[in-house]
DNA sequence: TTGATAAGTGTCATACTATAACATATCAAG
DNA sequence: CTTGATATGTTATAGTATGACACTTATCAA
């Protein structure tokens, strides 16, 4: 799948490119990627946006796949937890993972014009917060990297 | 007030200062540093640690400076659009900034276990993130970056 | 000084985000 | 097939945040 950026690509095969990616993973792990979870990741996928929490949970509603906030937000967590999601803090909500498999370390850039949301990866290893935590001695086990902007595109409009 | 990190230092010169650092910015930029937004910000300057919204509130209804959320809200997004707070995205809470009036892309390490917080900066021209954005065009006007793990009292604590 | 305008506060109501707890159902392995 | 673990459905509630409006205080020009 590779970095998407902003840029436009083939959506209907990335979107089955990752399930068909989240599925093999969880088969490998021996996890389950029940059909609530499995349509909370293609709900996901539909867009290069982060989606609510109950954003998510109206989607399941319509389709009678439960309706109440603890069949979304478990769903999510699994996702997450796995690594095919992952939750943007500043704005509250989740987005698919577009590198599943890889390490961990997203770093996303998030459009405040048109939600893009665009996932990238750094090396903690080589990086200043890297360099920042080994000089007082901090041991990171998770980061939170969000950059909020404006994307390309909007960057265009906003000029005319 | 320099780089604090998770290092000891004379704690009631650092609350006296801070508050006399945002008190003449104030008055230099024709800002209103009133009694609820001063106290809400000595609050803060207590601990090293983040406080929820309705912790401060706790506070203030305590000392009957108003007991609505509104006015804990109101006071923060005061603090921290001028730059001497900082809202902790990952913990939905709030921090006294530890450098204020310096230039802004804050970098925050958070103990799981202690849940004290430092502060400390990175140059987004010079970064890995800074390099990535210009990769894709993407322009940041705003970062969020939060590293939660160990601090250095903790890991020792831990290993014992 | 006064009057007009902007800025800040107090309050009520409500919206949005998230989880605890427990009953039921399904799965996986012996 | 039964047992223990995992997942789901549901109710209730906790935690976070903001809109709206009335009232007060500060600012500043006339």
């Amino acid at each position: 799948m590779g970095s998407i950026g902003f840029k436009a690509h083939d959506h209907s095969s990335c979107i089955s490119d990752c399930v068909a990616v989240a599925d093999s993973r969880c088969k490998a792990l021996g996890l389950q990627l029940t059909p609530v979870r499995r349509r909370v990741l293609e709900i996901l996928l539909q867009q290069h946006q982060s989606l609510g929490a109950y954003d998510i949970l109206d989607h399941l509603r319509e389709e009678g796949m439960g309706s109440q906030p603890p069949v979304a937000y478990r769903a999510l967590d699994f996702l997450v937890k796995h690594g095919f999601a992952h939750k943007i803090e500043r704005l509250n909500a989740f987005i698919a993972c577009s590198h599943p498999g890889e390490s961990h370390a997203p770093v996303f850039m998030i459009c405040r014009l048109c939600n893009a949301v665009a996932e990238t990866h750094t090396d903690l290893s080589k990086g200043q917060l890297g360099q920042l935590a080994r000089d007082v001695g901090f041991q990171i086990e998770r980061t939170v990297v969000e950059a909020e902007g404006l994307c390309p595109k909007c960057q265009e409009q906003a000029a005319a």
